[in-house]
DNA sequence: CCTTGAAGCTCTAGTTGCTAGAGAGATTAT
DNA sequence: ATAATCTCTCTAGCAACTAGAGCTTCAAGG
């Protein structure tokens, strides 16, 4: 298989999938008789593997550990666990930080009713954080 | 006052601050005898401003065009308002994106509870793209 | 007045996860 | 055989900083 259908069949890029090689995510593979690269259905799971991690937004660093944990299937899976409670309790801070955007800036957009800059709301929001009903 | 005395009154770490007069969001200030950094209550307030601004998400693009806006105060201050909007907008955007993932990852950690890699619910999920419940 | 230590200066390079482009070579279909 | 489409390597760029080297300046105490 070459690299473009690998990359159709994932949905991951034809440069990603190089950048993958060089990140070493992913193994250098075999190359035809004009050096370009062939590829295995081995690849294809493991860069499935891949495109689905980074999707739910993991880390380079977190899918390669989750990868070396794979290679050890008789090692307890309280590592991989371990991980995406990590990415959970991440995920779940960041959404709680965007719900407090949110409320800032729906405060901001409504307040403004002053017909130009001088009077503009958003301009003063952001000049005078004492505005701001919680301390961020 | 000097860079450091800005960067604490702000908040806004001494290199970002360097950085930000590199971009053109702030003006290169005054300098010393010896060629240091000397700020006014001007540079204070545009940096508070900014710190703001970024500190809501803002991109920087974003706050260059604010600071466009209310340099001319005269003008109608929609153009302001459009941009807070639009950010609220991807905000929203963004959080309902993390819920999704917040769903899935609490599938995948509270579904493992095999013993080893090689049965974990984790490693699985990531592979097979099929146990999703919802296509992203 | 002089020293000393903190703070400031410029410049370069690194971070993360790619993406874009140049210019050359390989493969495939007709 | 030839044209069209991949693919190759390499370099550089994005955002928004951060870190470090090696040097100069400032402010305060003795």
């Amino acid at each position: 298989m070459s690299i473009g259908e690998l990359s159709r069949k994932t949905g991951v890029k034809v440069p990603t999938i190089r950048y993958y090689e060089q990140m070493k995510l992913v193994t250098a593979p075999e190359r035809s008789a004009g050096n370009q690269r062939r590829y295995s259905i081995v690849e294809l799971e493991r860069l499935t593997f891949i495109k689905h991690a980074r999707d739910l937004g993991l880390k380079i660093d977190a899918i390669r550990e989750l990868l070396d944990l794979s290679a050890h299937p008789e090692q307890p899976c309280a590592d991989a666990n371990q991980i995406a409670q990590n990415h959970l309790n991440a995920t779940r801070e960041r959404i709680a930080k965007l719900q407090k955007l949110e409320v800032e800036l729906l405060r901001i957009t409504t307040g403004c009713h002053g017909d130009s800059i001088k009077d503009c709301y958003v301009i003063q929001s952001l000049s005078d954080h004492a505005l701001c009903q919680d301390g961020h």
